[in-house]
DNA sequence: TATGAATGAGCATTCATTCAT
DNA sequence: TATGAATGAATGCTCATTCAT
């Protein structure tokens, strides 16, 4: 709901100066608050004028960045996944060997979501209320980038830690589990951070919930 | 001033004349009619009006069943549940010990999916737009029941064939790894249909990513 | 299936260009056409789109202004209210001794319902349709302003020209009968003007329809 | 707000048997809830279900009485006019002379819309809501029956009691004084009964608000 | 360039009326 | 004859988008 003031400018009284920024700027404010609007209120429901509000800027100013509502919304979910990537591989440079690397960059996957739940929402908004002709742009990414993971598994095969399986196949089932665990936590309630919960999944992940023969035996 | 004129093309308009059928096949065929509708167009994005032509009826006999448009698709939602549970319950009811239980009850979980890939939508659909005042219904269930499955898992323990986990937690990775595959596999373009994964998914879910040193040394 | 073609009359389709104008005008330009649609269709019949029509802008433009067609109608009621107690202030205002403010009043009452029959309308339909928590808005006007004619029936009576009544029960009597004039004249077909009308009330009003005894004497 | 009621009849429980009435009954019953329902909420907002709920018939019952809601609504303010008439009437067969049939018809004017306070909401309605090709019915009745009471204004003017005013005249001032009474006494909050005010009013129609010059001279 | 007033298509919901039972 | 399930036209209100200033 918006407010609707009826303000006689008393005389010395200032109008927030129109403001000029550069485009870019001016762009990521808007884009912060878009992404705060859309992950509150849900794509549909959000209306462009809070998104406006919430920036500081005019409704026209939004139109004059972003054609549509929908263009809008793509970029924030952009601008959430560029992050989420750069998250990502910020992690895998910092550490040494293979594992070390897939440990980390899930940590930092489960991180990134305790970090900027409102990321959750995008992914799921687009999901649910985008005409999306194909794949959502999580999944886009996904594409675009998995040869970059797919070197660190291969790595992690040759040194007989990961099975021999299809290294797509690796990362799909990596995937669909993390974001499982990413989703499901917003879904239920009272569920324990992520972060708490990463090494235990990551745990599993790779050794399985099934007793191992061989940690007994040992 | 500007014209406006609304057409009926009369053509053969038969206008197909007024059924009366009982209460609960009525109710049947405007649930299914808008599940597939809400899944189609997304909860917001979806008219009334398409159910009701889909379940071939006035769009006041949708209003005579269902209050408002979200008591609808919430109608819908449970409807969804219901037979998701029931397919799962009927898959355990059906195998012998825990472990080939665990395994059918998975590959039904899936399969559900890939037979009613309109749920996965609904599923989605309720966690992005409706006000949710709490957990989603999904949650709801899987709170509801969970109790149901932890004897499963429990006999799985004291069979040494799980870790000593605690069995809620365990039921939360088993969801979190099967949820997060359903909604991955609608996501990306491509993937193979669901029940063809399950078992490799089943396996890694036991028995892990890593190569099992037990296994080498067998 | 039956098919709903909606067709706009493309024609000259000047499709008025956007015109901006003063708040304050396009509000009183919404009103006047409220003012019009409500008296010539009743309040719940009236279309918010027609008073659009009529008063040149488009449907959004009038809930821009006026947040529910419950608030447009109260505001063009207070409009006529407004200018109903401006005219009979007008007239007191030009008449110097009580009695002769009295007539004046009076007369002006009566002649503001013939050239603004829409007030009546307005006041039935208020009656007759807002929820009213409590008396309508023109019996609030009469509390909020009767202390300023109560001066003027006191100095009547001060003078000897009026009985020595509680001045509240003359002016509700005043107003009871002034009223029911003005309502009835638009009940029955064919009644003079209100004008006309005027004295002859006024008269009955100070002297009664009964015979005085004291004209005959004299 | 209507109940639906999931309701399994159990064996042995009876629905309320069909009861079948003399159509003259039936018809009374449904007039006399609509008038309640009419009065209350309106002619707009009333929902003939209401109407036949509180009646006790199926809604199809009210349509094979009255073709329309509008006729229902006309019908239903027929019969208030008729039992004001009756009970005019009465009073005036009651008393003997002119004068004080005169003050007795008053008195039963008012005491009935003390009574039967839906009355006054049905004539504001038929007014505000009704398309209304011409007068209202109340001022049909007026016109119908106006006749009657003029041999009484007719008798007042023989014995010297009232002006030598057309009767007609007469008759419409009272008429408007009194009318405007009823429906001032409904609009403004904590008036007293019409009854406790009808002498007052009497008095004052017959002999003015001014002071009597002869009352002071005898 | 930035603004926000203006626009009108779109949609949920209601309810008078019909008609199969 | 009595019923109430079925119907769909009608309408208040929202909000993405446009465009005059």
């Amino acid at each position: 709901m918006r407010f609707r003031v009826a303000m006689t400018i008393i005389h010395g009284a200032q109008k927030t100066p129109r403001v000029r920024k550069a485009a870019a700027e001016r762009e990521a404010e808007i884009l912060a608050a878009a992404t705060t609007v859309f992950a509150r209120e849900g794509y549909r429901s959000a209306d462009v004028q809070r998104v406006a509000d919430l920036a500081g800027v005019g409704k026209g100013t939004v139109y004059r960045y972003f054609p549509t509502k929908e263009a809008l919304f793509r970029a924030a979910l952009k601008r959430c996944l560029d992050r989420l990537r750069a998250c990502s591989e910020a992690a895998r440079a910092g550490a040494d060997d293979p594992l070390a690397q897939l440990r980390a960059v899930l940590r930092a996957y489960f991180g990134f979501f305790d970090d900027n739940p409102e990321a959750i929402e995008l992914f799921i908004q687009e999901r649910a209320e985008l005409p999306g002709d194909g794949a959502s742009l999580y999944f886009v990414y996904f594409e675009a980038h998995h040869q970059e993971w797919e070197g660190m598994i291969i790595g992690l095969q040759e040194n007989g830690v990961l099975r021999r399986l299809p290294p797509r196949t690796i990362l799909e089932l990596l995937n669909d589990m993390a974001y499982g665990a990413v989703v499901s936590s917003t879904l239920s309630l009272n569920r324990a951070p992520l972060r708490e919960r990463a090494d235990l999944i990551i745990d599993i992940f790779l050794n399985g919930l099934a007793v191992r023969r061989s940690q007994h035996s040992a």
